[in-house]
Formats: C-alpha cells, sequence, structure tokens
DNA sequence: CTGATGACGGTGC
DNA sequence: GGCACCGCCATCA
C-alpha cells in the first residue's frame, strides 16, 4: 500500500473513526505509524473543503477542537460532531474516556500494512 | 534545491 | 493544573 502518500494513509485511517467517536492527533500517528502528532496535523491542515475525509472527528489530545479555533471551521467541526452525538463540557472539550475511539480493528490494521 | 508553512504533544518548572 | 520550550516532517512555491 504505497501507492498513496503518507498523507494519504493518514487520511485512510481517519475515515476509520465511527459516527459519534472522535480520535486525537497523536492516536492517529500512533496507528499510522511512521510519523508524529503534528505531522497529522499538517496533513489534515492540507485538505480540500470538499474533502471525504471525516476531519471533524479529530481533535487534540485534551479533547479540544485545535483547528484555527475561533474561526468557522471551528464551529463547523463542533457542529458536526454535536450532530453526531458528541457532547462538550463547558469548556468546549469532549470526555474522551467516553466518546475517544478505540482504535481501528487489527485485521484492518493487516491489511493495509499497518501492524 | 532551499525555504516557508502548518489542525500537536511530551516534558519540565 | 497551566505555561513555555523544543522536537518533528511532508508538501508546495
Amino acid at each position: 500500500m504505497k501507492t498513496h502518500s503518507l498523507y494519504e494513509r493518514i487520511y485512510e485511517v481517519i475515515r476509520q473513526i465511527p459516527v459519534g467517536r472522535v480520535a486525537t492527533y497523536g492516536q492517529i500517528a500512533a496507528i499510522v505509524g511512521e510519523c508524529g502528532a503534528r505531522t497529522v496535523g499538517y496533513a489534515l491542515a492540507a485538505l480540500r473543503s470538499d474533502t471525504s475525509v471525516p476531519w471533524h472527528r479529530v481533535v487534540n489530545r485534551q479533547g479540544k477542537i485545535s483547528l484555527r479555533a475561533h474561526g468557522s471551521e471551528g464551529q463547523e467541526q463542533r457542529a458536526r460532531l454535536e450532530a453526531e452525538g458528541v457532547t462538550f463540557d463547558s469548556d468546549h472539550r469532549i470526555d474522551l474516556s467516553q466518546f475517544g475511539w478505540v482504535g481501528p480493528k487489527s485485521d484492518w490494521r493487516v491489511a493495509h500494512g499497518m501492524i
């Protein structure tokens, strides 16, 4: 599976996040296994607005929307998550112990050479 | 090829 | 628990 760039593979992992769940940048990086959390952030920053990647399900380690916050996109991310049942506390944070993604099944990783 | 550009996270105080 | 540093790395012009 080297037909796609590293960014493409990062997006592939993000597509595995189920509705109503969120993952952190570091978690995505750990699954892909060839980059740091920051690189995942860079990959998301490169996305277009018409992408099919559910980028809104990715938040930082604190369960907060990191995005160029304050902007309209931050509002959209929160709106999309709430529409999927994810709740935010008074500090705009998501309870990762409740909505955090457990990660892809091991057989998925094997199928994608990420094991 | 060189330099600029970013959606982060761990550590130490 | 918060804040300041620093490390990290693929893309693109």
